[in-house]
RNA sequence: GGCCCUAUCGUCUAACGGUUAGGACAGCGGGUUUUCAGUCCGCUAAUCUGGGUUCGAUUCCCAGUAGGGUCACCA
């Protein structure tokens, strides 16, 4: 049989963390088997839907590599494909409406008149005497002709799942095991809204049977409603799937990662300057691993080694550092015209106008910061300084506790010995050699030259060294001329 | 509160019932060095508690505790 998964936002928001870690999952069981991964939109909440989410959603999932085989996919704007479809609920209320009213007719559903006040003061009594909140089957009572009446008179009703009272509801869920739930726990859920719209539990269930779903995969937090899913299997006379129930993604507070535990939107992340690849790796890792020591992953690499087995049971709380070492890895992987693509736009956020620099000097400039970066959103700040003069603290200038007058004296000899340099000379081997000869034929403590010249050109208290910096430099037709402005202007503050 | 899930270093996690409880990130120390980064080497650090079962429990069972999830005409 073909095994199929699903991945079954709701367009209520951007993708966020939790579910990419979803969709990677259920992607890579379907590769995994050679089966068909489908992208279904659950958008049965009118009120909650949010404009651009559809969109968002779609598109980083394609961004991401997780493209669906049938669905909803990105290419160049949104599209869909597949046989089973349409692929978005609310064209599918018929088929909702078919199969509620089915249910009806097999007893297994009713109508429900309910007012939303009576039900709100029945929950308020039951929640005052301490029960769980359930709605008290009132209109299972109903005769056929008061419904007849009320329903030709067209009162706003619901449809309601007719739950059982002493039955044992038992499903094996894949990561979990077996899990019992008495169905007196279980509520008589509203499976058909007074919209004529289904509820959440309906449509899954009847979409996820009509397109031959045999995995569903989603967040722990639905493990409370899979009896409900497994009552309606049954009422209609159909097999369930098999259902994972992966760990669920938490934030620091310990708590489920959501909105306001902090930024949860993988847009964000990618905005931060996290690349696509160095997440879904780290994504991966929550709440699964390959049992063996390897921690870095492609999608090709993780579609090898993963399995169902392997997804464990306990939440998994996010860890930035981490996710910053996994992302400066990539980085420091990377090609540099890979990089330097990448790149730019943060470059030209931060104001630098790329434009009016060689290429070749820009991928030196990313070159020297690559195995520094952490997040390509630290470019600019990191970079700034070979684009503008740097402001300098005398303090600063002054190597250890050394004193201002050697400092000054060695700025300004090294500034005159680097004036006789030719230009060609501003490389990074041939700079160092001169530079350190001229140190040692001066009798220059290392550290009182070469501290204030890396400071001199760079103005910070880290950054890469002076060689690096000049040879950089070097790339520039009027480098030599930066470079001798530089020290001057530093030789002249500490002055 | 009812129901459900979970429990190994700070964090992510590994360990056919028998290991000095392993790895990674972070932290700390050191080497390389003009600073930072990187890289290499090393160190600190964990089986929630109590009962069983067993020759032997991190591992199996039960209870407690703690944390989390969920109880809508939201998904």
């Amino acid at each position: 049989m073909e095994i199929r998964t699903r991945f079954a936002p709701s367009p209520t928001g951007f993708l966020h963390i939790g579910g990419l870690r979803t969709a990677l999952f259920s992607f890579l069981w379907a590769r995994k088997n050679s089966g068909k991964f489908i992208l279904r939109v659950e958008d049965t909440d009118k009120a909650r839907t949010v404009p651009g989410a559809l969109e968002n959603i779609v598109q980083t999932l394609t961004d991401f590599g997780l493209t669906p085989d049938e669905g909803f996919y990105w290419d160049n704007g949104l599209k869909s494909r597949g046989e089973l479809g349409p692929y978005l609920q609310s064209e599918r209320l018929d088929i909702y409406k078919k199969h509620a009213e089915e249910l009806v007719s097999n007893k297994h559903a009713y109508y429900c008149f309910c007012t939303e006040q009576r039900l709100e003061q029945s929950r308020k009594e039951q929640q005052e005497k301490k029960l769980p909140p359930k709605y008290d089957k009132h209109c299972l009572n109903l005769t056929a002709d008061e419904i007849k009446s009320k329903l030709s008179s067209n009162q706003p009703h619901v449809i309601r799942l007719n739950v059982p009272s002493d039955q044992v509801v038992r499903f094996t869920d894949l990561v979990h095991g077996e899990i019992k739930v008495s169905t007196n726990d279980v509520d008589d859920q509203v499976l058909l809204k007074s919209d004529g719209f289904p509820t959440y539990h309906l449509a899954v269930v009847v979409d996820d049977h009509l397109m031959n779903i045999t995995h569903i995969i989603r967040g722990e937090e639905w493990i409370p409603s899979t009896p409900k899913h497994i009552l309606l299997y049954s009422a209609f006379g159909w097999e369930s799937p098999q259902f994972v129930h992966p760990p669920n993604i938490l934030a620091k507070s310990g708590k489920k990662l959501s909105k306001r535990e902090g930024d949860v939107a993988v847009k964000d992340f990618l905005e931060k300057g996290y690349l696509a690849e160095a997440l879904l790796n780290f994504v991966a890792f929550l709440g699964w691993n390959p049992k063996t020591e390897q921690e870095i992953f492609n999608l090709r690499e993780l579609i090898e080694s993963f399995s169902l087995e392997k997804i464990n049971r306990s939440g998994a709380v996010l860890d930035f550092d981490k996710l910053d070492w996994i992302n400066g890895l990539y980085i420091r992987n990377m090609k540099i015209e890979e990089l330097f693509a990448r790149v730019v736009p943060f470059l030209v956020k931060a104001g630098i106008k790329t434009e009016n620099y060689p290429k070749s000097f820009l991928e030196k400039v990313l070159l020297l910061e690559q195995e520094r970066l952490k997040k390509l959103s630290e470019v600019g700040e990191r970079v700034k300084y070979f684009f503008e003069d740097p402001q300098y603290d005398p303090q600063l200038l002054i190597w250890k506790k050394s004193d201002k007058k050697i400092i000054l004296d060695n700025l300004q000899k090294l500034q005159n010995f680097l004036q006789t340099l030719p230009s060609e000379k501003f490389a990074k081997e041939s700079i160092e050699r001169e530079v350190k000869q001229f140190i040692e034929s001066q009798g220059m403590k290392t550290g009182e030259a070469l501290w204030p010249l890396r400071v001199a050109l760079s103005g910070l208290d880290a950054s890469p060294g002076p060689f690096e910096i000049m040879d950089v430099f070097g790339a520039l037709s009027e480098g030599k001329e930066i470079i001798l402005k530089r020290l001057n202007r530093a030789a002249e503050i500490l002055f």
